[in-house]
RNA sequence: GGUGGAAUGGCCGAGAGGCGAGGCAAGGGACUGCAAAUCCCUCUACACGGGUUCAAAUCCCGUUUCCACCUCCA
């Protein structure tokens, strides 16, 4: 039985991992910055790490998962002015719009989402620290300032040298020890938000959040630090400096997932609102996107294109479709089982696409068993289907996804008239009346609803529209 | 300029010295009244040039192209 291995971005290796305290997992995700609506690489980094999640408390961990909303910044304040709305109005609105899209996407609630507006007091308390300790700088100009030149450790994680790094355009030196050190704090500007602190009023940078909350929650020390590869620097590496600077142990361990590109580059507001969550969701299924999402490796570029989707979605249509024909012959769900070759390749960095293959395998000999009607291995391939698309939170008959096999009323009703047409075909095709038959099969196809004849007689199915249309 | 990543069959996408992942599409076949679904078979790929090796998509050297980060980024 193989054990669990993750890659590192600091050391740029896999190895074997072992959490700090036995049992337990702490991991810190950076979330969104809440100020416009999440396309889908906002969401892939989301899903990526619902599925870590999934796999650890599968392992047998207690997993304390944070995600943080990042719900004060430049560019929502731009946002206030460019809406006419108060810069938390419009915070709140992208929040609970990333929320939405968590939710249509199977993402599991965060065991704690903090919001950085409401950790003024820990990110106040960490810079007294930081400037106590001798590691932080506050000018007199309301800003305080890390002097990053004191850490030994700064740039690790991204492998730069500082005097490599090319000096913002806008930089202000006149404050600064050195133009590199960055702002923990900026003092307020005439009408922006701000709070009180010993050095002034004014709002945090977006780094000190981080690692204020990371503490708060996980503690000084803590397993796992997940984001996008875009976040590595600046972000992730200044809050390294900030958590180090304050003694603390920080993350052990780093991941960042790749991102969605289109056209090989990565995705921007240029390339439109077309691949906004909630744009998608218009063309396929929530569960079909996680599906397709998840579908590559965490640490490869996604190319998306709606044509991947779509087929990506067929291909899930197809697993999910042999679920449901199993629940029909066996007349139970199955029982989620994982099978060997899905474990050990989870366990290989979450080498997802490898585990995907192994579904495959499983699919295949269960409509083989489907067809020779051998029951004990239709129930063994779907055990093992529904355990695997458990753990990628693609299960179909997850409440989370109001599955297809729901019985209110209307399905109830519609059920019972379907199978009324299929009864009055099935007795022309005996009477060998094709024409008769045909027909109906033809009337319910222009409806949407799609036949099969099986070997245990026709059923139906809605047939979803695969909208691959674009480019 | 610095740092990091990538190039795999018609398409998507794994792998990381020897046994051609998997999916989709396409073609053929089985089944079927016909479809659909399903199963079987076929389609033998790793940017380029050198090198190492019994053996290279994988390691080394060089080249090309592309992408990202360098204080807004998932």
């Amino acid at each position: 039985m193989s054990s669990l291995h993750l890659y590192d971005t600091l050391s740029r290796t896999t190895s074997p991992f072992t959490p700090l305290k036995e049992g337990e997992v702490g991991i810190y995700l950076c979330g969104a910055t809440v100020q416009a609506p999440p396309h889908i690489g906002h969401v892939r980094s989301g899903v990526n790490f619902d599925i870590l999640r999934r796999w650890l408390m599968k392992s047998g961990y207690n997993v304390t998962f944070i995600r943080n909303v990042t719900d004060i910044d430049d560019k929502i304040l731009h946002k206030a002015v460019h809406e006419k709305a108060p810069w938390w109005a419009v915070a709140m609105k992208y929040e609970r719009a990333f929320t939405d899209a968590y939710a249509a996407l199977n993402v599991l609630p965060p065991t704690y989402e903090p919001r950085a507006t409401g950790h003024v007091t820990q990110m106040i308390a960490l810079m007294q620290l930081l400037i106590e300790r001798g590691m932080a700088y506050a000018p007199g100009n309301g800003d305080v300032y890390l002097e990053v030149r004191k850490l030994e450790s700064y740039l690790t994680l991204s492998r730069q040298k500082l005097d490599d790094l090319q000096s913002a355009a806008d930089a202000d030196e006149t404050f600064k020890r050195d133009v590199r050190d960055f702002a923990l704090w900026k003092a307020a500007k005439p009408g922006d938000p701000s709070w009180p602190t010993p050095w002034g009023a004014g709002r945090p940078g977006w780094h000190l959040e981080c690692s204020a909350m990371a503490q708060a929650y996980l503690g000084e020390e803590f397993d796992i630090h997940g984001g996008g590869l875009d976040l590595i620097f600046p972000h992730h590496e200044n809050e390294i400096a900030q958590s180090e600077a304050a003694g603390y142990g920080f993350a052990k361990r780093w991941l960042h997932n790749a991102w969605v590109t289109a056209s090989g580059e990565k995705m921007s507001k240029s390339l439109g609102n077309s691949l906004q969550v909630h744009e998608l969701l218009k063309t396929v299924r929530g569960i079909e996107l996680r599906w397709y999402l998840g579908s590559a490796h965490y640490r490869s570029m996604l190319e998306f294109s709606h044509e991947a989707l779509a087929e990506s979605s067929v291909a899930f249509r197809r697993i999910e479709s042999f679920l449901l024909r199993s629940v029909e012959i066996l007349g139970q769900e199955p029982t989620p089982v994982l099978g060997t070759a899905f474990i050990d390749a989870m366990n290989d960095d979450l080498a997802v696409p490898t585990a995907l293959a192994s579904i495959s395998e499983s699919l295949r000999l269960g409509n083989s068993a489907i067809t020779s009607g051998n029951k004990s291995v239709i129930a063994t391939s779907a055990n093992e289907i529904r355990g695997a698309l458990e753990v990628l939170g693609c299960d179909p008959f997850d409440p989370a996804f109001a599955s297809a096999s729901t019985s209110d009323d209307v399905t109830t009703a519609l059920d019972g008239t379907i199978k009324l047409a299929l009864a009055q075909r099935e007795a022309a095709r005996v009477r060998k009346d094709f024409e008769s038959s045909d027909a109906i099969r033809d009337g319910l196809t222009a409806l949407g609803i799609v036949i099969e004849d099986t070997a245990q007689g026709p059923r139906w199915s809605i047939s979803r529209k695969t909208e691959g249309s674009g480019s």
